[in-house]
DNA sequence: ATAAGATTTAGACAATCATCTAAATATCTA
DNA sequence: TAGATATTTAGATGATTGTCTAAATCTTAT
């Protein structure tokens, strides 16, 4: 729970799962949307999925993002639970 | 927004809220459940105070903690439409 | 096989953060 | 008024974090 606090805590990261929600997306259409390096977001991308909010796959040369959906519903529960 | 997410991304912090759902505490009682000094308390609940997840209210000597429990129910809803 | 493109890894750096000790401020009691 | 208790503020320190450049890895196309 620790780690999806603290993925949630900077910007980027909260505004790439805003991006992820809406379809998924390669790293480089991700990219676009921001103003730092790919290394930089590739290690915003490595917390999300450390705190497993979102999944990889690679599709050919492409790595593909996703949300992981059901993580996502797992967490809204605790928030309701941790806010009620 | 950001100074919420950034006040829940920290354990001891996100304890001080849960003990402050049960009922209202002074700085003194908080303090009995944590083994960090009263200074390092005190930062903490100035973050969560400038968070507007808590208030403040001097009680004679002591200073009396509160959920802001209005600024609660607006964030569990922007929680859900960040999440839905 | 070689080159080009996509993404990650390694290593460095400055900024932020959680914590501490010591000192300051505020209130109560004798 | 003086001393005791409660809390905050100031300043320092080590750890963590977000970012970068450079190099590595993996895949596709020529």
């Amino acid at each position: 729970m620790d780690s999806v606090f603290k993925a949630l805590s900077d910007k980027n990261r909260r505004d790439i799962l805003t991006y992820l929600k809406k379809r998924d997306m390669t790293v480089g259409e991700i990219k676009k949307h921001f103003k730092i390096t790919g290394a930089s977001l590739s290690h915003h991308l490595d917390i999300l999925k450390r705190a497993k909010l979102v999944t990889a796959e690679r599709d050919g040369q492409f790595i593909k993002y996703s949300l992981n959906v059901s993580v996502f519903e797992e967490i809204m529960k605790l928030f309701y639970k941790f806010f009620k």
